[in-house]
DNA sequence: TTGGGTCCTG
DNA sequence: CAGGACCCAA
């Protein structure tokens, strides 16, 4: 499987249908089981990711942030370095502007959730995933090219 | 029963 | 990231 090109479709798609994967690497032949690891490698990338967000709000919060209007994120931020280290070690893509977006909605809910105490409720994440996972675009064609990799370097 | 998903580990 | 426990919907 092609975890480098998993990382990078992150970049457009936070929760994809396993039947959405697999039109993506038309040339792997899947089963029960690498199907099951690429949906789980979506998983892992979303955990880092959401912790990531959380982390970020919550440290604007601490930095005395009143509105979640105020919560911008700029190309150079530390957050974008952190997210381009974990999905595009290499800088292999330029960072799509609709994921700078997602990005920026998914801080706001945390910074709505945590500013509103929500935080302490039982599963106050759910929500935000709900929201977040709407936020969906659709994968370049080429991703789907066969030397999709080699044509990186 | 399955196939996702999350949470928590290692 | 992989594993495994556990939850939920189909």
């Amino acid at each position: 499987m092609h975890l480098r090109k998993a990382k990078l479709m992150f970049f457009w798609v936070r929760y994809p249908s396993s039947a959405v994967l697999k039109m993506y690497f038309p040339d792997i032949k899947f089963n029960k089981n690498n199907t099951a690891q690429l949906v789980k490698w979506f998983s892992n990338f979303r955990e880092f990711y959401y912790i990531q967000m959380e982390k970020y709000a919550r440290q604007a919060i601490s930095e005395g942030m009143k509105t979640p209007d105020d919560l911008h994120v700029a190309g150079d931020s530390e957050l974008y370095r952190v997210l381009n280290l974990h999905y595009n070690r290499n800088n292999h893509i330029e960072v799509p502007p609709n994921f700078r977006y997602v990005v920026e909605q998914t801080l706001r809910e945390f910074f709505r959730a945590i500013q509103g105490g929500k935080d302490n409720e039982q599963s106050w994440k759910k929500s935000i995933y709900k929201v977040i996972s709407r936020l969906d675009d659709p994968v370049p064609e080429y991703f789907k090219s066969p030397n999709f990799l080699e044509q990186l370097e």
